[in-house]
Order: C-alpha cells, then structure tokens, then sequence
RNA sequence: GGCCCGGUAGUUCAAUGGAUAGAAUAGGAGUUUCCUAAACUCUAGAUACAAGUUCGAUUCUUGUCCGGGCUACCA
C-alpha cells in the first residue's frame, strides 16, 4: 500500500483527485475553489489515462495557456499524489492523469465484503410513499411504474444509510367506490371471488366498468336532449340555468373548435349527473358518510375482496409497506387545519361559506381548501394526511411518489403546509414520474388499452419460460426451482425495463421490446451474474471474510483494470442515484458492468488463467462484480439466479 | 388563453457547459476443439428550426414549429 493512501475507505480515487487538484490551484496559483467545483471526468479511451481535470475555467485566473497550465498542475498533483499517480499528459485544457496499479489492486484487496457499497446508518428518517390504488380498478401498468420506482427509492435510501418507511394511502372511498356498489347490487347476482372464480381486485373493476356503460346508456339520450338545447327533467333550477346559458353560448357564431369541445363536454357532465344512476350513486355515498349499515357492510366486502386481490399482486411484485393509510379513515383529518389556517390568516372565507387560499404570489391560483357545505376536498385531506405521516414518524422527508399529472396539485400542498408552519412542510418531496405510453399512445380504459398489472406479469414468464426451454440450460432444475427462475426472469425483465429510464421523463412501453431478453435488460445483467457464480463454483471459490493479499507479481490487463475502475465508482453510483432519486442510474451501471464482464469473459481465461496471479486476481474481481451485480439489482426489486 | 414539461440514429433510451454526441435494438459482416453463444467482435446510422451568451452549447437565454400535461366546490 502507498505511502499516505486514501485512509477512508468511502474516498474515491475520483474524489481524492478532485481534492489534490484543488490544492494544486492554491499552491500553484493561490486559486481558492471548492473539491467540489473541479470538474474530472473519466479520460476517454483514445487518451491515455484514467481521470482527466478540466481546466479551461482556471485559465484566466492563472494568467497561463491551457496547455503551460496543465503541465504545471500534472507535475504538481503527479508530485504530491501520494504514489497514486504514475503519470500524466495535457491536451489543450485537459489534464490525463493516471492512477497507479497498486491502487487498484489496493482496492480490490480490500472490498471483499458482500455487502460493499452500503452506507452506514446515518439515523436520518425517510418516508416514501408509493403505489396507492383505488379499489375501483386493478393494477395496470402505470401502478407498476409507481410500484417499482417506490420500491427502488426506499432502498437506495437505505442503502445511503436512512430509515425507511414505505407507506401507501388507499383510497378506499368516495364516489368511484360506490359506483362498483351500486353495479354490484344492480347487476351483481351476488357473485362472489369465489362463486366466479375471478381474483378480487378484477372482479369489482368489472362492475366499475359495467356501471360506467349502463350510465353511458342512460346518458347519451339526455346529453343529446341537452345539446339540442332541450331541457330535461331532474335538474335544480341553478343547473337548469347553467345548462341553458351554457347551450346559449355554444350557439354563438366563430367560438374556436377547442372552446366548442370544451362546452359540449361540460353540458354532457350536467346530463351524466342528471341519470338516476348517477343520483342512487350519490344517494349510495352519503348512506355511506352516515354509516348506514348495510353499505358499509357492502362497502367492506367488496373492499375485503379487492384487497386480497391487491395482496396477491404485491406479492408479486415484491410491493411492500411498513404502515398503510386507508382514506375512509384520514379523510376528515384535515378540517381541523382549515381553523387554524383561519386564525393565521393564511385562509380566508367567501361570503358564501367557502375557504381559500390565495396562491397568485407565488404564480398559483387561488385554491379551495373547504366547500360552502363544510366538506373538505382533495387538498384538505392531503394536508391531514401529511401531518399524520408525520406525527406517526417524524421524519426529514417525506417522498410522494406520484405522476406528473400532479405536479401542480403537489406544489399547492407544499406551499399550504409551509404556509401553516408545519414542520415537515420543507421535507415534501414530489417524486414525479412521467407517464406509461404504449407504442400506439396513451393507455385508454375507454377503449380497452389499458395493459393489466397480472396479464403483464404471466405473459413476462411465460416468455421466461419458453426461452429458458428453447435454450435447455437448466439441467436438474426441480419443477419449483423452474417456476422460480421463470418468475426472477420475467420479472427481472419487466422491472429493468421501467426502471432503466429517468423517472421523470414519460416512456414508451413496447410489449415486444419489453420482452426481449438481449441488451439493455435485466435479464442480460441475470446472466451475467449466473456466468460469473458458474465460473466460481468451477474454481471452489469460498466467499472470503478477511481483506486478500494479491501476489506482487499482479499485473492488469485493460479488460482486468476497466471492470476494477467501475467496481470502485459503486458508492457513488449509489449516493448520486439517491440524492436525484433516481434509479435509472443504477439500472445504467448495472448493465455497463455486466457487459464490460462480457468482453472481459470472452477476452480472458478465469479458471485456466496463465499463472496462479493472473488467476488469484481474475477470481477476486469475479466475486466482487458478483456482489456489485446482485446489489444494484438488489436496489432495483430484482433478483439474480446463480443458474440460468 | 395562462402555467409546466418534452423534441437526440429507423425505433427505445444516455450524455454535472467540455475532447470525435454514447448504448441497446433493428440492418450488414464475423467468432464456439477452451469457465454458460441469453455471449463476444467489427460495421453503418441522430442533436426539430433560427438567433444569442462563450474559449467551448444536446445542455443556458429568446423566438418559431410540433407533441404532452395541468388549469373542478372530482379524487
């Protein structure tokens, strides 16, 4: 070991060059900037080199050329690395430096533990939360988006040293919730899970549909009548007059096709809620708000069979969560802070009852927060609920992970909680994601798009399996070793696959592609792991519990020195995913790793190496990608086959 | 209308203001007496448009064009 090796065993070679090289300004030419500020980037390969300095922002300061200035930081930072530089070279304002060997080896000795790349706790609290369905509808695969990305948070979270709580609010009431009631008892003949044999969660999605097309049939005769400017009966007088101005306005001449959509769309709501469906369904909720016993006794069987539907799905899936909020129990939470806001004067009321903020200071609109009747809305029991989540586990942040579609809903929560002071206001995070399109566009329920969480998944491991099949690898595999590895594939696949994108930008889910095993997936990321423990297993290799001493005589090939750079960069791999929480990040890495293996595989022997060093050296770097391997794909929710 | 986000190879995705814009896939050409060929090697192919900022722009600013989202006393 050099002389004056980085001590902390954290502290990348990447990091302590950024420190030297910013000592080097000072002493070179009293330049004082942050380790921070320097830029280094990896040297490309067509340089020689390991890392490289940027130093075109210095050279005004340093009154030098790019090219004097590099030569001089190079032989100072070559001078003072410690042994851990060999040699460096300047091109224009690029400083190439070269990290000596023993350093690499140095690191391979010593990070032999399974576990490498873990942080130690830190104490910090952290919660997520993530998946939260309604249970008018199955899980498609936008939940799985949310599902897999709530996950991969809360882990690399944990990894980073945090407590995690992962929660999830399900939204288990209101008027979609009474929507399937209603078709249940109407059209339902009191099937049952069980009488029909369809999973829970499916069987009360189908109600919601069949109610939403007999209320579509119901409608359409009244929207037309409203369209024609007829009037019709069951509308209050207020909605009456709406309806009439409304037609009065469509009439006029040169209205834009976009306002004219816009209208008509509102006059068939006016029609919708007219229908006797829509009134029993309202009739249903405020049963419900009472606590009539017969519908809540409907209510939570119904709820019972989604749930159980739900499980199995989770299970699945691998979805999992410390604590779950149900909003028939959190959603009259928020009132109280309606009061208080008052008092601040952080609300203010409208002749007509009604509470508001106003947000157009801060570019906002002004929002409702409680309605002429007193009932509070979507915002309001998001308030309750975050003071909740806080209460129950005071935490630094609180992470939410939910669509885009919400960005505007979630900056509003934020403001309001920081506008009443609450303390965990600043910690609110808005994990938002970008939508799931198909290659034909946006998954439509309407016309029957939309891609079910289930079906995704069999269809993942029936091709898993058919694969596996077609290529006879798994030789003695038992019939639930088989359905095991087809479940890791496939899931591996389907999870890799909307995991490898940033989370904020929306994507294109080809069915297709997503299947395909080769490239950019997981399960080419799975083989390579099951390549690596079969060359192990030839070799007898035992996991090692103490650092290794690599013979003096070990040199590396590039393949050899490429996959040791990468294996050091894990931490911070982690660390950077975590502070833009971002997955994709890791799933990149993943795959880079996986695929420099390959070359190296292909290029050099492990068990039949030339020497005992070379073979020593090829051994240790196996196992410690092995480990990094089934750590990033650990973090990701998948997990690796030692045979495939 | 207002606010927000996006436009990169045929396709799906990368690129803290840094070197000749990377991958994967589809296409073309190869690799197996040797640790798993679900692999490897080679090849061809892209920054919507126009200005500006600067040593340097896919990245920052402005405008144009195209796409998406939000803009409920719904959740």
């Amino acid at each position: 070991m050099p002389a004056g090796f980085p001590k902390n065993t954290f502290m990348q070679i990447a990091q302590y060059l950024k420190a030297l090289a910013a000592q080097a300004l000072h002493a070179l030419y009293g330049i004082e900037t942050d380790a921070a500020q320097v830029t280094i980037n990896e040297t490309k390969p067509e340089f020689e080199g390991d890392y490289t300095i940027v130093l075109f922002q210095y050279v005004k300061q340093a009154r030098k050329s790019p090219e004097a200035m590099g030569q001089e930081m190079g032989a100072w930072m070559l001078a003072n690395s410690e042994e851990n530089l060999t040699a460096f070279n300047v091109i224009k304002g690029f400083l190439n430096l070269s990290v000596a060997d023993a350093y690499w080896i140095h690191f391979l000795e010593n990070h032999y533990q399974p576990d490498y790349g873990r942080h130690a706790g830190n104490g910090k609290k952290v919660m997520v939360e993530y998946s939260s369905p309604n249970t008018n509808k199955p899980l498609h695969l936008g939940h799985l988006r949310n599902n897999f990305l709530g996950w991969s948070i809360a882990e690399l979270y944990k990894w980073n040293g945090y407590d995690v709580r992962k929660t999830c609010i399900v939204n288990d009431r209101g008027v979609h919730i009474c929507k399937s009631m209603l078709a249940w008892q109407k059209f339902g003949n009191g099937a049952t899970p069980e009488s029909t044999g369809m999973k829970g969660d499916h069987l009360v999605g189908d109600f919601y549909v069949q109610f939403e097309n007999a209320l579509r049939k119901e409608a359409a005769p009244l929207q037309e009548q409203l369209l024609a400017g007829e009037s019709i009966a069951a509308l209050d007088e207020a909605i009456a007059a709406k309806a009439t101005l409304l037609f009065q306005k469509l009439q006029e001449a040169g209205l834009p096709a976009e306002k004219k959509a816009e209208i008509t769309d509102e006059l068939k709501d006016i029609a919708r809620n007219a229908t006797t469906l829509m009134q029993e369904v309202r009739q249903m909720l405020l049963k419900w708000e009472q606590g009539d016993e017969e519908t809540i006794n409907i209510w939570r069987m119904m709820n019972g069979w989604v749930y159980a539907g739900f499980d199995t799905t989770y299970n699945r899936i691998g979805s999992d969560f410390q604590t779950i909020y149900y909003e028939s129990e959190t959603y009259l939470l928020g009132k109280q802070y309606v009061d208080e806001g008052l008092a601040k004067g952080v609300f203010y009321k409208k002749e007509d009852g009604s509470v508001w903020i106003d947000l157009t200071a801060e570019g906002l609109d002004e929002k409702l927060v409680l309605r002429k009747d007193g009932t509070s809305v979507y915002i309001t029991q998001d308030i309750g609920l975050a003071k909740r989540k806080y209460e129950d586990y005071p935490m630094e942040q609180s992470i939410y992970v939910i669509g885009d579609e919400q960005n505007y809903h979630m900056d509003v929560l934020q403001l309001i909680c920081k506008k009443l002071g609450m303390p965990f206001a600043d910690g609110i995070h808005h994990l938002s994601y970008g939508m799931v399109d198909l290659p034909t566009g946006r998954m439509k329920s309407r016309e029957g798009t939309v891609v079910d969480a289930d079906d995704l998944c069999d269809e993942m491991e029936k091709v898993a399996a058919a694969k596996t099949e077609e290529l006879g690898k798994v030789e003695g595999f038992t019939q639930e070793e088989l359905q095991q590895l087809y479940h890791t594939l496939g899931l591996g696949a389907l999870k890799f696959f909307l995991l490898r994108v940033d989370p904020k930008k929306r994507m294109v889910f080809n069915p297709e592609e997503s299947i395909d095993f080769h490239g950019f997936t997981g399960p080419f990321v799975q083989y390579s792991f099951a390549r690596i423990q079969s060359a192990l297993r030839k070799a007898s290799w035992e996991q090692p519990t103490a650092p290794a001493t690599l013979a003096a005589d070990t040199v590396l090939q590039p393949l050899e020195k490429q996959l040791i750079v990468l294996l050091e960069q894990f931490p911070q791999v982690l660390h950077n995913a975590c502070a833009e929480m971002n997955p994709s990040l890791v799933a990149i890495y993943a795959f880079t790793l996986a695929s420099q293996f390959n070359s190296f595989y292909a290029r050099h022997s492990i068990t039949k190496a030339e020497n005992e060093s070379a073979r020593q050296l090829r051994l240790h770097i196996c196992a410690l990608t092995a480990h990094v391997i089934q750590n990033s794909m650990q973090v990701l929710g998948i997990a690796v086959p030692a045979r495939m």
